[in-house]
DNA sequence: CGGGGCTCCTGTGCGC
DNA sequence: TGCGCACAGGAGCCCC
């Protein structure tokens, strides 16, 4: 579900909302979604710990606790984090705050995980991420040098962690459509002009993303429970069949890496 | 090693 | 209407 805007809209709002609170109790519904240490001892590590600072590196959330330890959440396709003043029915874990409030950790398809760990960046996916897209030493030069032996098509590349961090299937749909690049495209094969408005789109549509708090297709919402508002202004995802904005052309669908793929063929070379 | 396919789950929407 | 299947924003694993 949350890409890089979505996990970072959330931190922004939770950052906001939480740091300085203190957990009075967690309560799990499901121990499935905790992936270390076990329901009982997470339970006991964390009742009393206060949130002190909200971090994110590609989609993973990092919470640092007053008790130096480190709340990691990933929520893969359906998670949620919600600070609200109710339980919320389908949550899997509670944490009850003194503030009288809740943080809703809901996750429908509980793919999501949680873990509690000394540090969250020596966590093996951790380590094994490729660069932040937003970040200032994420040049075109930069980018121009990953893509060169790769001979992979560009779109699952684009969704490959390990080789860059945060963009997910939607926003890699809507940077190929921005930079007019066919996602079937060989990563070795794209020139440098095409590279430079790639990494230029890349950085767009995450930063689009983010000014609108995450795209709200199914069942994203933020810290506080809202949805976003940048499905509103998707180009080619779950578009297809639909007329290409700019051309009017059939946006087609097709499947990569097992995972649906909208582009404008008559756009996209 | 890269790439394809399957897997973990629940829910929805579509075609027959 | 009802059933079965495909598919959904992620990522790890196994296999070749």
């Amino acid at each position: 579900m949350p890409e890089l805007p979505e996990v970072e809209t959330i931190r922004r709002d939770l950052s906001k909302d939480l740091k300085g609170k203190k957990i009075k109790d967690v309560e799990v519904l499901n121990p499935k979604v905790i992936k270390e240490p076990k329901a009982a001892e997470f339970k006991r590590r964390l009742k009393g710990a206060t949130f002190k600072q909200f971090l994110r590196r590609a989609k993973v959330l990092a919470i640092k606790l007053s008790t130096g330890e480190d709340l990691v959440v990933h929520l893969r396709m359906t998670g949620q984090l919600v600070y609200a003043g109710k339980r919320e029915e389908k949550a899997r874990v509670i944490f009850v705050l003194t503030d009288g409030k809740y943080l809703n950790f809901n996750d429908q398809r509980l793919f999501a995980e949680l873990r509690l760990v000394s540090d969250w960046q020596s966590l093996k996916f951790v380590q094994g991420l490729g660069p932040e897209p937003l970040a200032k030493g994420f040049t075109a030069q930069k980018f121009k040098q990953l893509l060169e032996g790769k001979k992979t098509k560009i779109k699952p590349l684009l969704l490959d962690q390990t080789f860059i961090a945060g963009i997910g299937n939607l926003y890699a749909q809507e940077a190929l459509f921005l930079s007019a690049i066919l996602p079937t495209r060989a990563a070795n094969q794209l020139k440098g002009a095409e590279i430079k408005r790639l990494h230029r789109a890349i950085q767009k549509v995450l930063q689009e993303g983010i000014q609108y708090h995450g795209s709200s297709i199914d069942n994203y919402v933020n810290g506080r429970g809202k949805k976003g508002s940048y499905q509103l202004r998707l180009k080619v995802y779950a578009r297809k069949d639909e007329p290409c904005v700019k051309c009017r052309t059939k946006i087609q669908k097709i499947n990569l890496g097992g995972r649906g793929t909208c582009f404008c063929p008559r756009c996209q070379k």
